[in-house]
DNA sequence: CTAACTGTTACAATAACAATATAACAGTTG
DNA sequence: CAACTGTTATATTGTTATTGTAACAGTTAG
């Protein structure tokens, strides 16, 4: 899978990272079980140091989203296949109502939200 | 409407300080016209730095979402009435698919995860 | 068994950002 | 005029982001 970096990006490079590699997830364009590519080897296809990448990782590893072994490699974890996982409620939740409340602001109406939740999670999950 | 802050955040307060002002917005204690504090009277009442509310008024205003005049003060703008601002769907597109990537990382299902933004939305919008 | 690979840890340096502090400026209002 | 608005400037402190170099401890292929 093609990974892309912005460095003039206001979004930290790890913070991108992590966020295109559960897009990835996402889309299936990576699967339960597949390997990532290693920390000196994608910081260096990226242009950018091991440890942003290492952070990225770590970070995904404690969402459960990938498994990390120290001397075999990182590949992504089975957890996806598991029905909704109880300690990300919180998180959603929070997540969730700070956009409804922007999008509410900025003259958002909930059938328009609906409407576009519906959309884009067609395009990404792709039923 | 009543204000908190947590120091101990990992959020940094003026993006604490901006989400609750959103969310009094979205759920009606704030409407627009109305006055908010001003960033001396509400720094001193919070305990931190006048810079650090002036800081969060100003990301507020560049979203259209407040009115700041320079020696009469702060005002909830009337943007909310407006129907969908378009400048506002990118940043929204993107924070959704975000969210949606995430959510199915985690394993929600299409329907649990529109069954809860329904909810939420019911409860903040209170229709 | 060595060499090449994994992630991890440690230490250091630089730059940017978050938050604070003090002070002055320029309008508005009582 | 005095007291209030937000804004601007300058400075300091602490934290975070990113990079760099190096070593460590497992795993695996030649």
């Amino acid at each position: 899978m093609l990974l892309r970096i912005d460095v003039n990006s206001e979004e930290t490079l790890y913070s991108q990272l992590s966020n295109q590699i559960k897009y990835g997830i996402a889309r299936g364009y990576l699967v339960p079980g597949e390997d990532l590519p290693s920390v000196r080897g994608l910081a260096s296809e990226l242009g950018i140091n091991m440890h942003t990448v290492s952070k990225a990782y770590k970070m995904l590893k404690e969402e459960g989203i990938i498994i990390i072994n120290r001397s075999k490699g990182v590949k992504v974890s089975k957890k996806v296949l598991i029905s909704r996982d109880d300690d990300y409620d919180k998180i959603f939740n929070k997540k969730m109502t700070e956009l409804i409340a922007e999008s509410l602001c900025n003259g958002y109406e909930k059938d328009q939200f609906i409407h576009k939740a519906n959309k884009l999670f067609d395009e990404i999950g792709g039923k």
